[in-house]
DNA sequence: GTGAAAGCGCTAACAT
DNA sequence: ATGTTAGCGCTTTCAC
């Protein structure tokens, strides 16, 4: 493997004056020099050595993304916006799926700490036991971002959200407007923030219509296809009746879709489906689910820019940003009473 | 940041010590002197400087995976096999996408290889130009496999493989032997040998069944659901004949699919349409289609297992692996002769 | 059972 | 316009 010192004998000159011209410090190396130093790196294929460079500027321009799921097409696009705001601005991103896992959360975090990265853009689960890691990268300065998760006791960590609230009762409030008023709804993990959230949009634009909150009608999904599907089951089989559900992301929508098919019923004539995240997987469902978008692309890349503010020692222009969601809604229709009462 | 030097002071012993504590090479260490190092070592929160380590032992215990499109759930399976049995192991991974970006692909894989990790596992598109970059690796004995990317210039690179001619071989037979004699084709990118591979196995299933190659019914796509939609369209508006249409993966299965439901046809009443990945979508698409079955997961556990191998110096069990493919019948159904020509 | 010292490859004062 | 030197935090010989 060849060193800085290789090429510094190759050219008859000093390391330090092959390390300046290669950190464009050089302004006072003649350009001869600098020609025959370029020469020689391009010849022997020279490549500095990132570990050792690390070493002594304490900086190894990588940053970590952790996500709960990957195979989320909401997650796989955080992934994509911040890999290339990355990538543009000379880092490289760790790119960590933690599977909802706590433990692989928290080594991620800690083992990742240690040097390897220099910041975090974080999508974890933040309960409680969380808080004392954080806290303690607060007081070590260490630069961090959360995306689309938030947390009471830091309110004061940067982060980048969706309008979750928002977003879950303007998407009530369009099936209610619609004439529906048996609502059920499938929640995400309730340990994370933005499930919290939607459930709570939902509860209050119920209420704010004077419709009563049925907690039979109210299921915990966990943002899974396969949670949507048995959740949805379970609700069909309950006997109870409801004209529409919302499905905290589009992912357990998918599901109930096949739960909801399965039974036998037409979509969206006997049951309305919505969802949220609108992942993009065009022409795949018929009819497609009005969903709530969030811009997750953007936020990554919002994400990025405000980690990079930190950890460059920049003050970032925002530090809490909030995205407002639009509904797109792909065909949802009025309840049809006469087969509402389908089970 | 607190480093070893300070363990060492406070335990009032050597930095040599710890570090032969720390690293489990301290047979000659006495009990007592273990108990307070890791006594101290637990109140300090001390972990130690991955990159300091790195920079001695020459090893990171990071590897790479660089993927096209992390988005397509087929790679989405592939990083999450890759990352568990990454840590599994003690290893992290470094999930890079490429965006199918021939320069990205090539900045990434000379800058990690500047011992940012220890190895790669490779899914980059291995035309020509990057022969030069393989043999250099391989000359410098740099460990990396192939997943599901083969270079004809470079047999001896350990990999991991899918069975695509034989794939692609077997669900052409499946539609011929359905009846089908008209059957399109869309192909991925050819610059990669899988879809290259796929290409053959529906040529020959069908000259082995004696049926012509019809050259307008073979279109270019690109593995993406907006390039199975275009190819698909143009399919339809050139006003030839065909009673199926084999996409060269499930995503862009899932863009004909919207594409043949736009022009007005039935599936699989009027034109049968199969994918290949076997895409965990489940009842995302009525009906769903007939696809192949790709290992993926075990096909990255596979490669990163080999990986380790050749990173930590033992001559891994089978270096070149290929998987069988296993047909999954969702429903594919013999032409109607009485609706065929529907252009 | 433990320590001293060298050195990994680089950057950054501080010279000159 | 360039070189000398120290040092980043750790592991690893070699010594006692």
């Amino acid at each position: 493997m060849v060193t800085i010192k290789e090429i510094a004998e190759r050219c008859g000159v000093s390391i330090t004056t092959v390390s300046r011209v290669l950190n464009n410090k050089g302004d006072s190396i003649s350009e001869k020099t600098k020609e025959r130093i370029f020469r020689v790196v391009d010849e022997l294929n020279y490549v500095p050595n990132a570990v050792a460079r690390s070493m002594v500027t304490k900086r190894t321009n990588n940053i970590a993304l952790i996500v709960p799921d990957i195979s989320n097409p909401f997650f796989a696009d955080i992934a994509k916006g911040a890999e290339r705001t990355c990538v543009n601005r000379g880092f490289h991103l760790f790119l960590c799926n933690s599977d909802m896992d706590k433990e692989v959360e928290k080594e991620y975090i800690r083992v990742l700490r240690k040097r390897l990265v220099d910041g975090m853009i974080i999508t974890t689960q933040n309960t409680e036991e969380y808080d004392v890691i954080f806290e303690e990268m607060l007081e070590d300065n260490y630069p961090f971002v959360f995306i689309e998760r938030y947390s009471d006791k830091l309110a004061d960590v940067p982060g980048v959200f969706a309008g979750n609230m928002d977003g879950a009762y303007n998407i009530t409030k369009h099936l209610i407007e619609l004439g529906h008023k048996d609502i059920a709804f499938i929640t995400g993990p309730l340990v994370t923030s933005n499930a919290r959230y939607r459930l709570e949009g939902y509860q209050r634009a119920l209420k704010d219509h004077d419709l009563p909150v049925n907690p039979k009608l109210i299921r915990n999904g966990n943002y899974k296809v396969a949670g949507g599907y048995r959740e949805t089951k379970t609700l069909l089989e309950q006997n109870i009746q409801f004209s529409a559900l919302f499905a905290s992301n589009d992912l357990m929508a998918f599901g109930a879709y096949q739960a909801v098919k399965e039974y036998g019923l037409e979509i969206p004539e006997q049951l309305s489906i919505v969802g949220f995240d609108n992942i993009d997987m065009p022409g795949v469902i018929e009819p497609q689910v009005t969903t709530m978008d969030i811009p997750a692309y953007e936020m990554a890349v919002k994400a990025v820019t405000i980690l990079l503010d930190l950890i460059e020692g920049r003050t970032p222009k925002e530090s809490k940003v909030y995205y407002p969601l639009k509904l797109v809604n792909k065909g949802s229709t009025a309840p049809k009473k006469e087969v509402q009462d389908f089970a």
